[in-house]
RNA sequence: GGGGUCGUAGCGUAGCGGUCUAACGCGCUGCCCUGUCAAGGCAGAGAUCGCGGGUUCAAAUCCCGUCGGCCCCG
């Protein structure tokens, strides 16, 4: 299990490459749909096998909660569960910190979460996150992390830094013990350090000096904070990395966003916003976005994108999408969840293409061009 | 023909003398959503309170008439 990078812009920092893992090949820059609860919402894995999708994402701390860790390993690991063939990257539940804050505590140890589904105590820590994923038997571990909010002070995000990076070795060891009984993920430990390029440095240097990591999983954006200081600083994390070892962004995923990342070296990204804005209406197209709600989308007669060669863009008309969101018929939860899915992966598509011919740049301004030019 | 009851935004309803610059749900229009507590959230448009007259300082609200719907009796 490796990461090799193929192709590197000549003018940039983004590059194209192939990271293996227990799950087959994953090539890079790859987009992850999201899926909390062992399941991409609203997408069938035949959806997921349909869209071609290699790798997504899943959470420790949702599965943990239900159906329970033992049911998954008692049906023979996350993959067998949900029959998913492809790579699984397992989120610890560190995001969950920061977005379920009225329902836990933080100390030096760990976390005390109340369930949001029952109300019943939990008890998150370092070790239990990595039992956890070994249990669930995911392709690509993470580590419980401290996620600052937007803004922090400088003592904040320093705190909660040093926290995560305590964690981190705390998994190590934790990991260690994993190896030692036979498991083979590869360890993406989360980098946090706010919006403080020398919290950020310290970060990748501890990971260097004392992390056995396969590859990164960069933590703490998109949370609020404006664009330039989200990409200045995650430039200047990236600054400080290796070459060798794949770059993963959490949470980062509009279209803008996508290119914008990996022009700065992201190697994988996922997001909840393509298949989220989906289920409330939102259409991404080659020729910017819509929302299927909005009233002259009643009586067109034509596809979501005309461009598009997904199978919801190849047989439906927006007219018909349009009647199907207002009656509010549970498929087009499906449909526009899959062509946007299917948008990004074309996107991530044309920058592999891209870097491999050498065009980023100029793929990128062609398709902006058409982007911003609107429907 | 007699008696009763109801008539308030596109629809269904609340309010039944001053707090009504008329409320709520659905629908409608638009915006937002970034490691999913999220098939969600926010905002907006839309009503001379059936019509006419009267009482009162003040009427969607009380009275009279009228038109329309529904129910009962004949």
């Amino acid at each position: 299990m490796s990461f090799k990078v193929l192709a590197k812009d000549k003018d940039g920092k983004a590059r194209s490459g192939v990271l293996s893992t227990g799950h087959g090949d994953v090539e890079t820059p790859v987009f992850m749909p999201v899926a909390t609860q062992a399941s991409v919402k609203a997408i069938s894995q035949e959806d997921l096998e349909r869209l071609g999708t290699k790798a997504i994402l899943s959470n420790s701390y949702h599965l943990y909660l239900r159906p329970g860790t033992d049911l998954i390993k008692a049906a023979g690991g996350l993959h067998k569960f949900m029959d998913y063939k492809g790579m699984i990257l397992t989120d610890s539940g560190g995001f969950q910190v920061l977005s379920m804050s009225d329902l836990r505590k933080v100390d030096d140890e760990g976390v005390t979460f109340r369930s949001h589904i029952d109300g019943s105590e939990h008890r998150l820590t370092a070790e239990k996150v990595i039992e956890i994923q070994s249990d669930l038997g995911s392709d690509c571990w993470t580590t419980l992390d401290e996620c600052p909010p937007y803004p922090s002070t400088e003592a904040q995000a320093e705190q909660a830094l040093n926290r995560t990076m305590t964690w981190t070795d705390r998994s190590v060891t934790a990991l260690n013990r994993a190896k030692d009984a036979g498991h083979k993920p590869l360890f993406f430990p989360i980098l946090q350090g706010g919006f403080f390029p020398d919290l950020r440095k310290r970060a990748v240097e501890h990971l260097q000096e004392k992390v056995p990591w396969d590859g990164v999983s960069i933590g703490g954006f998109s949370i609020g904070e404006p664009k330039d200081l989200t990409w200045s600083t995650l430039d200047g994390a990236i600054s400080h990395m290796p070459a060798d070892k794949p770059r993963y962004l959490m949470g980062v995923g509009t279209p803008d966003d996508v290119w914008q990342a990996v022009s700065l070296g992201v190697d994988m990204m996922d997001c909840v916003w393509p298949t989220r804005v989906a289920r409330n209406g939102q259409i991404m197209t080659r020729r910017g976005k819509f929302n299927i709600q909005n009233a002259p989308q009643r009586r067109k007669f034509e596809p979501l994108d005309a461009d598009c060669a997904c199978f919801v863009c190849k047989r439906y008309t927006r007219a018909y999408l349009s009647h199907l969101y207002r009656a509010r018929e549970l498929v087009i939860y499906q449909l526009l969840s899959y062509h946007n899915l299917h948008f990004m992966d074309e996107i991530m598509a044309i920058m592999r293409t891209a870097l491999a011919e050498g065009n980023f740049a100029e793929r990128r301004k062609a398709f902006f061009e058409v982007y911003n030019a609107g429907q």
